[in-house]
DNA sequence: TCTTGGTGTTGAATTATATTCATAAATACC
DNA sequence: GGTATTTATGAATATAATTCAACACCAAGA
C-alpha cells in the first residue's frame, strides 16, 4: 500500500517545497513524481498536499505520512548501516582534505555523525591548503578530497554532492547594491576579496571574469570567510562565495547577495575518492551522510541533475 | 535498498518456518520468494537465514532485519489505519455472529484490538446459535458472520481467512491412540461428541463419515469445547475439532490429535459480509486485523492457497 | 543403495510496475 | 495579457517482480 518510496517522496517535497525540485533531488523526472503522487492520492482517496501556494502546504493526511516518514526512514537507515557493518567490516581509514574553505560548515557535522556510526574508522581532516591534495589522494596519503573542480585522473572518481550558486557579497550601501545582477564589467572598478589560492581554482575568474577578459581593480585575499565578509560589510571590497556559505549573513542582512549574470554562475561540489574504495561500506555511508547533512543544513543548494 | 516487501517476507519466514509456507502466506509462489531472497542476500552480501534445518534459523543479519520489521511494520500499519479513518470516516456498525463455537479464541482478541482502533464503530457479537445468521446478514441485522460453509448468496461475499485441519481428539489410553490416522470404519464403534448443530454443518460428517456411509455408535453433544475434551480425556468418546482449537490441550498432553484419513480433512474459515460493505475502511481493517490475529495466536493454520 | 516426497534453486518467459518523453494545461510573475 | 515556470497527462519504454517448468538437494523409508 504505502511504501518507502512514497515516504521519501513526501520528505523530499517538504525539504524542497515543490514537486519538480523534489523530483530532482530523488533523481527522477518531475513527470514520474507527478504520476506517483496522483496514483497514491487516488488510491488513498485523500489529497496529501496543496500544490498551489509556494512552498506547497501539506494536508492533515500529508502531515500524518510525514510523521510516519520521520519515524520510519531513520530506522531503515540505521538498519542498513548495521548490515553494512556486518557485511563489510567495521574498521578502516578516512583521511579527508578540503579544497573549499567554506566546507567546514557542513563537513564538521557530517564527520561528527559519521564518527558516531563508525567508531572504528580512523578519521582525519586536513585543512592545510598549501599542498595539492589530489596527488596525495592518488598516492594513498588521503582517502577523500572535497573539491569543486573535478579533473580526469586515473583511479580517481569524482562523486557530485550538490550544486550551488556563486553569489557576490556586497555591502548594503555599496553602489552595486541596487543592481539586479552583476555583469563582468562592473568588476573593473572593484576590490575583489578571494581565498589565497591559485586563481584557476576560483570560479569567479574561470567562469565569469576571465571569459569576459575583465580584471578587478584590486585583489585582496583572506583565509577566513568571516574576515572576508567583515571587509565586504565595511565597504572595502566585494567577494564571491557559494550561496550556502552566505545564507546566515544574508539572513542577518549583514551583506547583500548578488547574482553573477542573468542566469547566475553555478558550481558543483564533489567528493573525490580512489575508485577502488568506492564500494567500501563506510565510504558509501559517508557519502550518503554527507549529502544528507548538506541538504539538511545548507539552504539554496540543489541536487545534481 | 531494503524495502517493506523484504521486511514482510522476513516476518513471514519467522512465522512459518519455511520458504514455501511463507510464500503461501504472502500469496506468492515459493519461486518468487526464492528469487527475492537470493537477490536481497546477494545485494547485501550477507546470508539472512540458514535453510537447512527445520524450522529455519536466522543469522545475525536476519535477526537485525527482523527487529527492524518489528519496529517498522506496526508503524506503517498504524499510519494506514489513520489514513483510512481520515478518508472514510470513523464511525459505523459491526454486528458480528459466529457459527463456529471455537472461534471465540481468536475473535475476542481481534475484536479487542479492533475496538481500540475504531472506538466509534458500534461493535456487537452475537453468540446465539439458535438462528440462521446468513439471512440476518442479508437483511442487514448483522454485518459479519464467521462460518466455515460458504454458500452462493446474492449480495454476500465470503472472504477466506485461513485453512485448518480437522483433527480427532482421543484419550491417551484409548484404543485408537496407536493409529497413525483414522479411517471412517473405525468410527462405527465409537461415541462421537459434537456441537449441538445440524449435522450438515459438521465437517466430520459431510467430509468424512457420510461419504463412507458410516455412522458412529453413539452421538453426544455439548456446547462447550472444554466439556467435550473432558469427556474425551476420560475415555467416554472422541470428537473432531479444528487443529487450532486443540493445540493447547495437545501441548499439555491432555488428549491426542489424530488425522482423518491419510491426507487429513481440511476446512476453511470465512468471513461473510455484504458485498457493498467490503470497501468500508473499518471493514477492511477488521479483516486484516482478524487474519493477523489468527496467524499470531493460532498454530497449525495455513493461508488459503 | 535406490526411490520418493518435500523443499529450495534456477533461467527463461511473462506480467506488472515505474519511469521517461513529449506535450498540454495550469499557475505565477511581470 | 503575455511569458516563464510549474504541474499534469497519455503513450512508449524500461525496469522489476512473478510465474512456469525443469532441476537439484536431502532426508526417510524400502
Amino acid at each position: 500500500m504505502i511504501n518507502l518510496k512514497h515516504l521519501r517522496t513526501l520528505t523530499a517535497l517538504r525539504d524542497t517545497g515543490s514537486v519538480s525540485e523534489a523530483a530532482e533531488r530523488l533523481f527522477l523526472t518531475q513527470s514520474a513524481l507527478s504520476h506517483q503522487l496522483k496514483e497514491l492520492e487516488e488510491r488513498l482517496e485523500l489529497s496529501l498536499f496543496i500544490r498551489k501556494s509556494k512552498p506547497l502546504r501539506f494536508t492533515l493526511a500529508g502531515k500524518r505520512l510525514l510523521d510516519l516518514a520521520d519515524d520510519v526512514l531513520p530506522l531503515m537507515r540505521g538498519a542498513e548501516r548495521d548490515l553494512m557493518r556486518l557485511a563489510g567490516g567495521e574498521s578502516g581509514r578516512l583521511h579527508a582534505a578540503i579544497e573549499c574553505h567554506s566546507c567546514f560548515q557542513w563537513l564538521m557535522p557530517a564527520l561528527d555523525l559519521f564518527r558516531d556510526n563508525w567508531p572504528d574508522v580512523e578519521l582525519d581532516l586536513s585543512a592545510s591548503f598549501n599542498f595539492a591534495p589530489l596527488p596525495a589522494l592518488t598516492r594513498g596519503d588521503l582517502d577523500l578530497v572535497i573539491t569543486s573542480d573535478p579533473e580526469e585522473l586515473p583511479g580517481i572518481s569524482f562523486i557530485p554532492l550538490f550544486k550551488y550558486e556563486l553569489l557576490v557579497a556586497v555591502a548594503k550601501h555599496h553602489p552595486l547594491a541596487s543592481e539586479q545582477y552583476l555583469t563582468p564589467s562592473l568588476f573593473s572598478s572593484e576590490t575583489l576579496i578571494t581565498y589565497p589560492v591559485d586563481r584557476q581554482r576560483l570560479d569567479i575568474f574561470t567562469q565569469f571574469l576571465d571569459p569576459a577578459n575583465i580584471e578587478p581593480a584590486e585583489i585582496r585575499t583572506s583565509e577566513l570567510t568571516q574576515m572576508m565578509l567583515q571587509w565586504v560589510a565595511s565597504g572595502r571590497g566585494i567577494c564571491a562565495l557559494p550561496n550556502w556559505a552566505l545564507t546566515e549573513y544574508l539572513e542577518k542582512e549583514f551583506v547583500l547577495g548578488k547574482r553573477l549574470g542573468q542566469q547566475g554562475v553555478w558550481g558543483t561540489l564533489y567528493a573525490a575518492l580512489r575508485t577502488e574504495q568506492l564500494e567500501l561500506p563506510y565510504i558509501e555511508d559517508f557519502l550518503r551522510t554527507a549529502q544528507d547533512t548538506c541538504f539538511n543544513t545548507l539552504s539554496g543548494i540543489r541536487a545534481v541533475s
